[in-house]
RNA sequence: GGAAGCGUGGCCGAGUGGUUGAAGGCAACAGUCUUGAAAACUGUCAAGGGUUUACGCCCUUCGUGAGUUCGAAUCUCACCGCUUCCGCCA
């Protein structure tokens, strides 16, 4: 979310920084919401203020009757109950205009918080600008592509005969399911275990362990809600949760509306990233600065609908309903996020590296960063049998926009509340490092060779082959 | 699934209808004292919003939402969360 005081402040240039993401706000409106806003808002406060003060002396006028009656003053005592007589029946009065106007009011900020939940992240300056992913420009390649002297595979034909089995991914579940079995299985294990073990022991993030279902207001502090409810799946509750309270309200014969008493609905959602769990572990909380950076990790399944992408990518593991992830997230001070990123990007080309795999760091344009990202580096493998560089990693920075949404805020230095900078980033997606070694480290005989440092985690294997 | 209890500021904790945005304590910050630190003492100390050139003034917030009332942290209802016991379960 961005900061209202800014759109009000300097409205212009915020909407031309939008129109670099193919953002069109409705200025407009907003304008209108804003100017009502304030009428109505003031007009409401000022009826508000005269109530209190009218109940207050009520509670004064009243307070002192029993005094006036001990000491017999009758005549003064009447007085004053006539006069609370008098000003109740006035706030009374007041009380049906502050109802019509707090309808409004509660109407117009409705507007405007939606409205504002759906505006996109303004762009960094040193982002590049850009329409799409043709825009986006690469800041460095690293590694070579291998050329191989036999005829290259697909991951999907490498894997195969290793245990990855697509089509009974697809009867258990449907199409972008996969199952793993045997050498496969292991090496997605491993990879996992590998990248948690090096974040964590190398770079000095915190091991987390986190749900994989999140309520509504988490997805609503990350971005992911409003606007994105199609790429996510929702969970349901099985059993009697909203029976309950309707038939509760059925034997009670109760008169009242059964609006009034509707039960709470759970909005429960499969997380789409870790991204999610890790950084709302912030929301609504004020951390002390030297807790900063809070530096998390964790390794989870991510559940996407991938609706809106049908067609891309059909074939294989590079786009699934469900795929491993392990996540890097960090929360730091405003001053320090810049840092952050770059620190970040190299965590994740960490990985890369140490598996001996090629890769490029891209800048992603205005016109093809996230909802909630001031800047973006993607990180690209090399996939031989695509003869293309394919995103694996993802590495944002949000500044204060999940962080306003979040109500995530630390005690600056004058001990004033601040809002935190958030970061997230992969570090990598597990199924798509698993399609880049296959593809990449295969061999003529149909074998696939295990990087140096992920044997360790094969338990030393040095490659996997259908032979076992 | 059944039963009981609880939810107040950064933390602990008082408060059961009227200047209570909320006693007291801890923590934090500033000052006095001290060679320095500690202790002691003194003072400051919630968040969000509106308005104002500014000092300030005003509104909202005691888990959430609705209700009763001139007035709600305090009374009523629903929901959410936590704790304990029983049942079930990995």
């Amino acid at each position: 979310m961005l900061d209202i005081q800014m759109l009000r402040n300097d409205l212009d240039a915020v909407v031309a920084k939008l129109a670099t993401r193919k953002f069109v706000f409705d200025t407009d409106r907003f304008t209108a919401l804003e100017q009502e806003r304030k009428t109505v808002q003031t007009l409401n406060e000022e009826m508000k203020s005269k109530r209190n003060t009218y109940s207050k002396e009520i509670g004064v006028l009243l307070g002192q009757i029993a005094r006036l009656s001990a000491s017999e003053e009758f005549d003064q005592a009447d007085f004053n109950k006539n006069q609370a007589e008098k000003l109740k029946l006035e706030v009374s009065e007041i009380n049906a205009k502050i109802a019509y106007s707090e309808a409004r009011l509660e109407e117009i900020e409705r507007e405007r918080k939606t409205l504002l939940l759906n505006v996109p992240n303004l762009p960094h300056d040193s982002v590049p600008a850009g329409k799409s992913e043709a825009d986006n420009v690469e800041v460095r390649r690293i590694g070579t592509p291998r050329t191989f002297d036999f005829e290259i595979k697909d991951h999907t034909d490498v894997g195969a005969p290793l245990g990855l089995d697509f089509d009974t991914g697809a009867k258990l579940s449907g199409a972008r399911f996969t199952l793993m079995k045997g050498p496969v299985a292991r090496l997605h294990r491993a990879l996992a275990q590998f990248m948690l073990d090096t974040q964590t022991e190398k770079h000095g993030y915190t091991e987390c362990y986190t749900p994989y279902i999140v309520n509504d207001m988490s997805l609503l502090g990350t971005g992911q809600l409003p606007k994105f409810e199609q790429d996510l799946f929702q969970v349901s509750f099985g059993g009697t949760q909203t029976k309950a309270a309707g038939y509760d309200i059925y034997l009670k014969g109760s008169e009242d509306n059964p609006e009034d008493h509707k039960v709470a609905e759970r909005n429960w959602y499969l997380i789409p990233t870790s991204e999610v769990t890790l950084t709302n572990t912030v929301r609504d909380e004020i951390v002390p600065l030297e807790s900063l950076p809070i530096k998390l990790t964790a390794h989870t399944p991510c559940f996407r609908s991938e609706a809106g992408s049908y067609g891309k990518d059909t074939k294989g593991m590079i786009r699934q309903h469900q795929f491993d992830k392990v996540e890097m997230v960090q929360i730091v001070h405003p001053d320090k996020s810049y840092e952050a990123l770059e620190e970040m990007v190299g965590h994740a080309e960490h990985i890369l590296q140490a598996l001996e795999l090629p890769y490029r760091v891209v800048s992603l344009c205005t016109g093809d960063m996230g909802f909630g990202a001031a800047k973006t580096y993607d990180l690209e493998v090399w996939l031989p049998a695509q003869n293309t560089y394919r995103e694996i990693s993802s590495v944002s920075n949000c500044e204060a926009f999940q962080a306003r949404r979040l109500q995530a805020r630390f005690r600056n230095e004058q001990g004033k509340t601040e809002l935190l900078h958030t970061l997230n980033g992969s570090g990598l997606a597990v199924g798509r490092t698993l399609v880049a070694i296959l593809e990449n480290h295969q061999q003529a005989d149909g074998s696939v060779t295990i990087p140096a440092a992920l044997r360790p985690y094969m338990g030393g294997l040095e490659r996997i082959s259908a032979a076992g």
